[in-house]
DNA sequence: GCAAAAGTGTTTTCATTACACCCATGT
DNA sequence: ACATGGGTGTAATGAAAACACTTTTGC
């Protein structure tokens, strides 16, 4: 450890709350420390903010080493300084969480940590620092923003069955959704393409796909259109 | 300057936007800076958190020191951290914003301001730093927090009549609200003690004064109640 | 008695909710 | 032919919006 980082021990971090959907439940992807503190225990990932890195870079850097991903969909959630947070001295970190497509990824392992898993979020009773504590703040934050903004597609796969979009929203805000009600909702705000185009290989009647359109969506903000669910 | 700082040149302060609310417009303290970077500009007050002190510990000792006010309604809003946002070295800063009862205020200039002064939050055209951005990031903030939380009492004296209600919500929201649907709106949510007294003083017809009852507040929130304007 | 703001209900309008059956496909 | 989820419209309900006149006080 550098001299001025030993003597001042002051830094700040970012830590990223990294959702995906597998269609059926949400998802957090955690990864498992190598080293004290808390050595072996599940974790948010996150790193030191360079003096010459602007935080969302940062946020950008640990998500772009973790998942191979660019150009995810990432929001400042809150800013957690409790003295104490870290036993090894004072680092302030904030925390961004982010939306991916969990099907794209093919998840690497960093070389800080042992392990990199996606993990139930509704399963998850303890993580290392206050890592808990950030991540149900993240998650009331997406539940909050989820309703505002049209950010679930972003945990979809770019073609999508409205069935899919709902079952999304049923599983994030913990809620039952009217079928008749939802599609209603969604395909008046004229947000989304058909696309002409069927989903395949399953076993019952199949389902039209549709894509959201940020150009559609944008025009009919102008016209006054009002997302929320 | 320490070594360590000026070695490492990394810091962490906190910035607080202070509103007021004065019966016809929203306020905001600024101070004018002595010293430069920004020297002679209008600033947010702000403070360098010590590495012993909490985010929010640090927040209201900069109120505490400007306004001599405890007990104050905080809010962590934003932290910004652009690598060149300090002429001086790398600072993040987590902004706050606070509701104060503007009267109850005699404001003391603080040591590293020339002046200390109320500036309508309408009529500010540039700050000293990104601190217009910060301000303009806690106004939509607080205008968004005002229509689904209970916060608005916290602008206005103990005892308040309904019109001054409905014109801060008016002045802050930026809209013109029904006078019939505006009281019925707040008086059905059962969060008002209905003092048995009257506005004096006015040359019309006084008005009914109510204080906002945090008790019942919760009890509403019980039984289903959403506060929502 | 006049000016100024306080106080008060009803109707209309619109958005939300509740609800059940036929359809297309794979096995 | 059966199992599985896909797809669709209407009526009932409740919340929000629109709206104008009487009352009380100070001057």
């Amino acid at each position: 450890m550098p001299f001025q980082q030993e003597f001042y021990k002051s830094a700040f971090s970012v830590d990223n709350i990294i959702f995906g959907f597998d269609g059926d439940t949400l998802k957090v992807l955690l990864i498992k420390r190598r080293e004290d503190p808390y050595g072996g225990q599940w974790a948010l990932p996150g790193d030191i903010v360079t003096p010459t890195e602007d935080l969302v870079t940062a946020a950008k850097r640990v998500l772009l080493q973790l998942t191979g991903l660019r150009d995810v969909y990432l929001e400042q959630v809150h800013t957690f300084g409790k003295v104490d947070r870290h036993p090894k001295g004072r680092v302030i970190t904030i925390a961004y969480y982010s939306l991916i497509n969990i099907a794209k990824v093919d998840i690497a392992p960093a070389s800080f940590a042992e392990k990199v898993e996606w993990k139930e979020v509704r399963s998850i009773e303890s993580l290392a620092f206050d890592h808990l504590d950030i991540m149900q703040t993240s998650l009331a934050r997406l539940q909050q923003d989820l309703k505002l903004r049209p950010i679930g597609f972003e945990l979809l796969p770019e073609k999508f069955t409205l069935t899919e979009l709902q079952r999304l929203y049923e599983v994030v805000l913990q809620q039952d959704l009217d079928k008749r009600n939802f599609r209603k909702k969604i395909l008046n705000m004229n947000i989304l393409n058909t696309l002409h185009e069927l989903q395949s290989g399953v076993s019952h009647r199949p389902a039209k796909l549709y894509s959201f359109d940020q150009i559609k969506y944008e025009d009919a903000k102008k016209n006054g259109v009002i997302f929320e669910i």
